[in-house]
DNA sequence: CATGAATGAGCATTCATTCAT
DNA sequence: TATGAATGAATGCTCATTCAT
C-alpha cells in the first residue's frame, strides 16, 4: 500500500500544479493553491519537491520528455519528410487539444526568464528543434525540401507558428474557440507552410 | 526648460523598466531595480505611474501602438501583398534587432495571465493581427494568395513564427547570436513562408 | 490540547494590542510591536485578524460587548434607579481600574474618524447610552428622577463625565494617580451627579 | 504688503488644518491635504511650521489659549459661582456650535497619545481645569456649593460631560443634530448638574 | 517668500518554507 | 509520512520633508 503512494501523490501534485500554473501563471500561483488543488497539505509539497521552482521544473522534465519521446518516434519513421512533419504538427496540436494546461505551462513559462527555468527548459526545447530539424535536413538531402533554408530556421518558425496559433486560439474573445476550429486552422496552416518548403516545380514560378 | 523634465523622466523610467523587465521578467523585477536603473528614487516611479503593473501596461501602450502605426502605414501602401508582407516581416525584425528588450517584454508578457495585462495587450495584439490579415485578404481578392487559408490563420502563424525565431535567437546558448544571423534566418523564413501562400502555378505540382 | 492554541493565541494578541494601542495610539502602533508584545511573529497576526484595523475592531467587539452584557444585567435588576445608576458608575470605574488599557483604547479610539471604527464602535456606544437611558426613564416614570431632563442627555453626559474623570486621572502628571484616588473621586461624583437628578424636595429650594 | 502676509498665510494654514484634522483625524490627514485646503504649496507649510506635528500643536496653542483667556475672564467676574459656571458651560457650547471643527480637534486629539501632543495639550487642559476648579472652590468657601466634593472632580467631570454631549451630538445617526437641539440638551444638563452641586436645603432631603 | 517635483525612510502585508505534532 | 500553524524575510507603496528653481 505504501509502495505506490509515493509516486501517486507526486503525480497528483504535478497535475494540480499544471492546472493552476496554466490558469494563473507561475508567480501568481501560491504553493497553498497547488496543495489545495492536489488535496494535500502545504507541507506535503515539500516532501516531494525541493521548492516551488522545482515543481515547475518537474513538469517540464516529466511531461515534455514524454512528449519528446513520441515526437522522436514519429521523426524516425520510415515515411516521407512531409508526412512526418504533418504528423508532428498534428501531434503538437493534439497536445494542445487534450492537455491545454500543459501546453499553456510550456509556452508561458519558457518565456519567464528565471535562471532556473531557462536552465531546465532550454535543453528540452533544443531537443525538440533538433528532432524537427533532422526531418527537414533529411528532406533536403532527398531533394524534396528546398535547400536554401536552414533546417533550424524551419523548426524554430514551425514551433513559433504552432505556438502562436494556440495562443491566439486561446485569446480570441468573441467566438468561443472550439477544438474543431483549431484543427481546421492547423490544417490550413500545415498546407501552406509545408507547400512553401517544397522544392519549386521544375519550370519554377519564382 | 522645466517643462521638459516631466516627459523626459517618464521616458527614462519606461526605458529602464523595459530593460529590467526583459532581463528578469515582470514578477522578478523589484520596483527599486527599475528606479535604480532609471537613476531616480523609488517614490518617483509613483509620480508617473499608478503602480508597478501600470509601468508594464504603459510600455505596451506607448511602444506597441507606435509600432502598430508604422505597420499600418506599410499595410496601406500601394504595393503588392507580398511586398507588403515582406516589409512587415522586416520591420518586425528590425524591432527585434534594435529593441531587443522591448521585443522580449512584449513576447514574454503577453503570456502572463495577469488580468490587467491581458486587458491591455489583447486589443493591441488583435489590431496587429487585423493589419496583417487585411493584407492577406486583399491578396486573395487579387487572386495572388491562395484562397483556402483564412487570413487570420496567416497573421496568427506569421506572428508566432517571427516571435519564435526571435525567442530562439535569444535562447541559443553556444554561438553568440548576431543581428546578421537573425536577418539571414528571417530572409530564409520570408522566402518559404510567402512562397507557401502564393497560388499554385497553373499546371500545379501539388 | 492543540485545540486550545487557536483561541489562546488570538487572546494573547488582543491583550498585547490593547496594551500597545493604549500606550501609543492606533496609528503610532506598528504591527510588529503588537507581534513582539504578544510573543508571536508578525505574520501570525494575520492568521487571526484580517489586518491591523480589524485587530482594533475585534477589541471593541469582544470586550465592549462583554462589558455591555454586564451593564445590561445591572440595569435590569429589581432595584431603585439610583442604586442601579450608582452600580453602573462603579462598574464602569471598576473597568477603568482593572483594565486601564482597555479603557484607554475605548475612549481614545471612539474619536478616531476612521470609517471602519465608527461603523463598529457607534452601535455599541449607542447600546450603552440606551441601557443607561432606560434606567433614567424608568426613574422618571416612578417619579423619583426629575422629568425635565431627557434620559439620553443624562446617559450622554454621564458617560462623558466618567470618561473625563478617567482621562484626567490618567493625565495628572505630578501626583501618581492611584486606584483609591479614582474611587474617591468617583464616589464624590456619583453623589452630586445623582443628587442633581433627584426630584426637588416638595418645598423646593430652588 | 509683505508686512501682513506672514500672519495672514499662517492663519490660513491653521484654519485649513483645523478643518481637515477635524474631518479625518491627525494621522489620516496628509500634509498635502492641508496645503490644498489652504491654497498653498506643500512646501509652504514648512515655512510657517516646523513639521506636521507642530501644525496641530499650534492649533492648540493659538486657539485654546484664546478660549482660555475668555474663560478666565468669566471666572473672575464678580458674580455668583453658579452664574459663572453656567456662563462657562454656555461659552463652551458656543464654541461647539460656532467652531465645530476646533472642538473636534481638541477632543479628538487630546486623546492621541503622541508624546509631543500630550506635552503641549496637557498644560492647557490643566489650566482649564484650574479655572473651573477655582470657581467651585470659591463657591464652597461661600457655602453655596457642597464641600464634600473636590473642586477638581467637578471641573474634570464637567469637562467630560460637555465633551460627551458634544461627541454624542455629532454621532447621532438618525435625527440630524441641530444647534438648537444641542442648546436644549445643554440647558437641561446645566440645570441638573449645577443642582447637584448646590448645598442641600437646611432640612435636607438628602 | 513660494513652489512642487523629487526623495527615501518606514511600514503593512504576503507567502514560501519549516517543524512540532 | 502527513499536517498546517507559525515564521519572518522580502517588497510595493505612502507620504513627510527637502531644495533647486
Amino acid at each position: 500500500m505504501a509502495r505506490k503512494r509515493n509516486g501517486e501523490k507526486r503525480e497528483r501534485i504535478l497535475q494540480a500544479a499544471t492546472k493552476v500554473f496554466a490558469k494563473n501563471g507561475f508567480y501568481a500561483t501560491r504553493v497553498s493553491e497547488i496543495a489545495k488543488a492536489a488535496g494535500v497539505a502545504d507541507g506535503t509539497i515539500y516532501l516531494y519537491f525541493e521548492n516551488k521552482d522545482h515543481v515547475l521544473v518537474s513538469i517540464f522534465e516529466d511531461r515534455i520528455s514524454r512528449l519528446l519521446r513520441i515526437l522522436e518516434e514519429v521523426a524516425d519513421r520510415n515515411e516521407g519528410p512531409f508526412e512526418r512533419l504533418k504528423k508532428i504538427i498534428e501531434l503538437q496540436l493534439g497536445l494542445l487539444e487534450e492537455q491545454r494546461d500543459l501546453a499553456e505551462v510550456i509556452t508561458v513559462n519558457l518565456r519567464q526568464s528565471s535562471k532556473l527555468l531557462k536552465q531546465y527548459a532550454t535543453p528540452l526545447f533544443v531537443r525538440y528543434l533538433q528532432v524537427v530539424g533532422a526531418v527537414v535536413a533529411q528532406g533536403q538531402q532527398q531533394g524534396v525540401i528546398r535547400a536554401d533554408v536552414h533546417p533550424m530556421v524551419v523548426s524554430r518558425s514551425l514551433w513559433g507558428a504552432l505556438d502562436g496559433l494556440a495562443l491566439t486560439w486561446a485569446l480570441s474573445p468573441d467566438r468561443e474557440p472550439t477544438p474543431e476550429r483549431l484543427r481546421t486552422a492547423a490544417g490550413q496552416f500545415a498546407d501552406f507552410f509545408l507547400a512553401g518548403l517544397r522544392v519549386a516545380a521544375p519550370h519554377g514560378e519564382r
